[in-house]
DNA sequence: AGCCATCTACGAATTCCTTAGTTGATAGAG
DNA sequence: CTCTATCAACTAAGGAATTCGTAGATGGCT
């Protein structure tokens, strides 16, 4: 009858992640001040998250001084795969084609990123066990 | 001191209005039984999401009987765009092309849909002032 | 009418997000 | 050493979102 545990990271989580990928540590003073341009958290809003993580076990932490440092447990390509997955199928119907033509639509690939998207398939495809 | 109103459609919402995309109306039940293989939730559950849905906006109704027969008044578009941003800028630092090369690594996309992607940024570029 | 199926309405329980207020430890002044 | 200012952590509380059970209303069928 309630709600449950939310299975893959919630927005608030990933704001905090992103920082913490971009850096491989900081304190909750650094997140904070990282994420007050775009979102203007207070302190003790990214201090409870970040707790809350390390207690799921996303984040540990060593301590210098008073202050509690934290680094990220969980991959960003995990949580790339895990959320691009989740959007693919709840909006774009299951075809990662229609959400890529969406972004070639809204101009925001060009036409030098595509040719990088055909050489990157190319060269999986072609080289097959050669090292 | 609260958590703000959502700026966006939530998870539960986008399940909903991707049914509503798909065959422009639907009573409760329908959709219900259409989310039913993915989620299993109960028709209450529904119910209260698309009334809450209808009071922010997000869907209209016509009466059928005693039943409510709900339809989007959002576009499709709209919401992809609006997700598909607010992702590339979260998880893969506001690079669309970052969000594409993980796509292809995961092999969600082929050299056909590439190819295709290719085609429409020339089709864009190309005809620019015609009608 | 009376019964049954189905619908809407309401509210409880739980998680998530946010922040104010409190507590505790460290450092510096006297 | 004590007092105080500062800074970090912790607690508590409240609103938003999600889930579902229970109750009430309504229409069809015998």
């Amino acid at each position: 009858m309630a709600r449950p545990a939310s299975p893959q990271l919630t927005d608030a989580e990933q704001r905090i992640m992103a920082v913490l990928w971009d850096r491989d540590e900081a304190s909750v003073r650094e997140i904070t001040d990282v994420l007050a341009p775009d979102h203007g958290l207070a302190y003790t809003t990214v201090l409870t998250t970040v707790r809350i993580m390390a207690d799921k076990g996303y984040v540990g932490f060593r301590k210098d001084g008073r202050a509690h440092i934290y680094h990220a447990l969980l991959s960003r390509e995990g949580a790339q795969a895990s959320a691009l997955g989740s959007l693919v199928k709840s909006l774009f119907g299951g075809s990662a084609q229609s959400l890529a033509q969406h972004l070639v639509k809204d101009d925001q690939l060009t036409l030098e990123d595509i040719e990088a998207l055909r050489a990157e398939v190319l060269r999986k495809s072609g080289g097959e066990g050669e090292p």
